[in-house]
Parts: structure tokens; C-alpha cells; sequence
DNA sequence: TCTTGGTGATTGGTATGACGAATCGCCAGC
DNA sequence: GCTGGCGATTCGTCATACCAATCACCAAGA
């Protein structure tokens, strides 16, 4: 059912229940890469330096970089440090980078109304995608989360609403048949956990205004009509956008 | 003007010259799991063994292992191994995976396909934004690849004209302003590169016909249409998908 | 016979120390 | 003042060791 979302925040704790330290000299060093405490060009402190700093071994703190590296965020060179790379370099769609990215209370403006405006490019024609390419069991799935969102609604659960609605959204990327877009769902994973949170949290009724929006979607995938699932999704989060626009967790469309 | 580009591909030689080590590894051991050397779900090989096979020391399996986990492909557990993740969690927009994926000879065209359909989502869309927001600067850019595109056809110069239609779609894909978009620039940039060259090498003629296209993107983004700039995108990635459809490098769609 | 408990082997996680190669900065000599 | 070289710096790689968690196996006891 769920992935197993192998990210350095699960894998912070090796089996034994420890936090691995690997993972949180990488949780460490993330962190203030993204939040520009070491700036984009700078060079990071030479190695000697972060092992004490840090007391851990050359080898998990070689590790941690170079994991980080992989990501996008610094880049190695031979004796001449390490540095942070343009932030246009950065894996923006992975989990880390996007937790990294946000806070720890409350939301990065900037990227979520970022990742709003990409979700209203991709998910509209997602919809008519998946319309046109789903098979039965994809279909189902879609169907089971739309349900799960109506009880949730029933039953005023707030975490299980935020639950089905990204697996309804999910669902259906997952339903593309297009890994490109599916390479997407990272973003919207990690992001509209905390933008629904944000926002179902101040004002459930919105939730359940917004259930018959993914009625629509789901039938019209349903009866395969791709430009009726698109238009819906389009009206779905437009809706949503308003409402995250209220509650200013997004900035309005410049 | 150009961006580093560090990938694990151009990092292979060490300032010196000789190739890293670790890139090596990490070369081969991506290219297994993304050619099913290893198949998804599967065990590698323990630590020791591979050591063995690779000649390699232990620190270094180590660090390449790392960079794969952090793209996704592979997953560590203490004691129970490494195993290949499944394929919707691979980082499909990471140069280094990207390149994995494509054969050394010729092309994958199930992901040629994915990726020209992901093409036709947002890059009409990334237009309309670019026509909206791009300032001076980033207009002068495309301009300058549309300008260097035009010298290439009246040169026959293939490699200039491959280079600077990816420019031209990077540009417009820079001046959207937003960095969600953005991060699509990997795919654009690692795969453009293959199709055009397919395309192009097979007939230039048709790559002259696309300049028009070109224009009109171009001019649109620059007198501030937004929806002129859409379709116009859309003409030429129909235009171009036309071309591929008929030298088999993606198929039709479904 | 089945369960329980221990015990050693396996496997990844971390730490250390060492050496190499490339490069930078400084200083002496021309 | 310029040039050449030497030492120091810094990352890349290697070898080894120990730890913790877990698994497989076996033996003792119910």
C-alpha cells in the first residue's frame, strides 16, 4: 500500500532504535546548506574542522556529503573544498531537500505557492492521462481514497483527511502511466501534507465543500472522458488555491 | 553561461586526470540496477563481495553505494543488506540516472516517449509563465539561443544547432521564475540532447522548418502574450513530435 | 516433540590512522 | 621583479578494527 519512503528522516534511527549518525550529520548539514547558513559559492569548513565540530569519524561525515552531493547541494573538488552549488542545481523534487526547505513551524511560503503553481500545470493533464490510461486496479485505488475522504469528512478526522486526499492525488499521477510525472509525487507527498494541514486544520467545512471537486475528477476518469477529468481537477484546485491564498500559506498568482 | 554540471560523468576524472574511483563504481553499480543487472526487490551482494569483484576498498563501495541510495535506486538496512528500490522511486530526473537509462547505443524509447509527453505538459505551460514573468535579462537569453539556432542552420552545423535549441528550451524554462519547473531543466537538457541529435543527424531540413516555431515562441514571450506563447510551444512540440514519431525514436501516443 | 534460550557468525555502521595526489602559498635565488 | 621549488593543505583512497543488530543453529528443558 504505502511506499516505503526510505528518506534520512525515517532512516535516522538504525534498527536498533539509536539515531544513525550518518543521517543526522546530513539532516545537520542539509539544513543549513538550505537555509543558507553556509551560502550558495561559500566553501564549507575543511573536513578536520566539521569532524570536530561535529565528533563524528572522516568517514560518516564523508558519507553524509556525499550524499548531499548526489542531491544537488554541494560539490567536491579536490583540494579545493567543498561548496554549496546555485540553488537551481538543487533536487527540489526530492524529500529531503523539500523538508530541508520548510521551516520547522509553519510553511515556506515561496516554495509552496511554487509547487502550487507546477501542481496546477501537471495535475489537470495527469487527470486526462490517467483518464485515458488507467486500468482497473488504478482506478480502484483512486476510488478507495476518494472514500477514505468522506469518512474522514463523516468523521471529522483531520489526519485521515489529509491522508486520503494526497493519496487521491497520488492515485491518479500514479495513474499516468508517465514515471516523468509520477517523478512529481515527491513534491506533492512531502508538500500537501502540510498544505492541506495548514489549511483543513483552520477550516474543515472547506475540506468537505471540496469532496464533490474530487467526485467529479474520480467519475470522469471513471467514464474515460480525459477533457471532463481535466477541467474538474482544474476547478478542484482552483478552489484550493483560494483557500490556501486566505489563509496566506500561498502568495496570490503574480 | 554554462551551468558546472557535475555529474558523476563528469566527475570521473579527478583533477589529475585519472579517473575517481568512486565514480567509477558508482557508474557501474547505476548501471546494473537501471539495467536490471540487478533487478528491483533484489539483494546486491554483500560488502565483502563486491569489494572483491571491484577491487575496490570498503570506503569507497561505501560512498557510491550512498550517492545511489540517494538517488533512490537502492535502499541499506543494517543486516538484511542492500537491495534495488522499485522503479517509481528512482530520481528519473537526475542527469546521472537519466544517462543510466539510456543505451549506449541509440535510444530507450519508452522513456524518450514519457519524457516528450511530460514535455508537452509543461513546457507550453513554463511559456505562458515566461511571457508573464521573464525579465530583460532572461529574454535576451532566449533570444540569443533562437539567434544562435538561425546561425546553425544557415552553417549545417549540427552540434551548434543541437546545442542551441536546448538552450533556447532551458531559457524559457529559467525565466518562469519558478523552481519547481525548473528542476525539469535535467531532463530537458539529458534527453533533448539525444532525441535532437537523433532527429537532426536524420534530417536537418526538418529542424530548419521548427525555426519559425522558434520565432513565434520567441516573439510572443517578448510582447508579453502569454497565451500566444502557449500555443506556440504546443505547435512546435507537435511539430517535433512528429518528426520523432517518424524516425521511431518515441512512439505515438497511446 | 516443541519450546526456549543461548551462542556464534554475518552484515552493515563507525572510528582511526596512514599514504597519495593535486594544488596553493611562501620564500629563496636569479 | 620574476621564477622555481618546497612545504603545507586538502580531498581521495586504503586497511583494519570494533560495535550493534540480527539471524541461524543447536542444545537444554518442559
Amino acid at each position: 500500500m504505502e511506499k516505503p519512503n526510505i528518506t534520512a528522516q525515517s532512516a535516522m534511527r538504525a534498527a536498533g532504535g539509536r539515531p544513525a549518525k550518518v543521517s543526522e550529520v546530513l539532516e545537520l548539514l542539509g539544513r543549513r546548506v538550505v537555509t543558507g547558513d553556509y551560502a550558495v559559492g561559500e566553501t564549507l569548513p575543511v573536513e578536520k574542522e566539521l569532524i570536530e565540530e561535529l565528533s563524528v569519524s572522516r568517514t560518516t561525515l564523508r558519507e553524509a556529503i556525499k550524499t548531499l552531493t548526489a542531491l544537488g547541494l554541494l560539490e567536491v573538488r579536490t583540494r579545493h573544498g567543498t561548496r554549496v552549488r546555485p540553488r537551481q542545481d538543487w533536487s527540489l523534487l526530492s524529500r529531503d531537500v523539500l523538508r530541508w526547505m520548510q521551516p520547522v513551524e509553519g510553511v515556506n511560503v515561496e516554495l509552496s505557492s511554487a509547487i502550487d503553481e507546477a501542481r496546477e500545470v501537471f495535475e489537470p493533464a495527469a487527470c486526462a492521462l490517467a483518464a485515458v490510461r488507467a486500468d482497473r486496479r488504478e482506478i480502484t485505488r483512486i476510488r478507495l481514497a476518494y472514500e477514505a475522504m468522506e469518512r474522514a469528512a463523516e468523521n471529522d478526522d483531520v489526519e485521515a483527511a489529509i491522508q486520503a486526499d494526497k493519496d487521491f492525488h497520488l492515485a491518479i499521477l500514479a495513474a499516468t502511466g508517465n514515471p516523468i510525472l509520477e517523478a512529481f509525487d515527491t513534491a506533492i507527498d512531502a508538500v500537501l501534507g502540510l498544505l492541506f494541514k495548514a489549511a483543513i486544520e483552520r477550516h474543515m467545512e472547506s475540506f468537505r465543500k471540496n469532496l464533490a471537486n474530487h467526485l467529479r475528477v474520480l467519475e470522469a476518469i471513471e467514464q474515460r472522458r480525459p477533457e471532463e477529468a481535466r477541467q474538474a481537477m482544474l476547478d478542484m484546485i482552483g478552489f484550493t488555491r483560494r483557500n490556501l491564498e486566505n489563509y496566506q500559506i500561498i502568495k496570490p498568482i503574480s
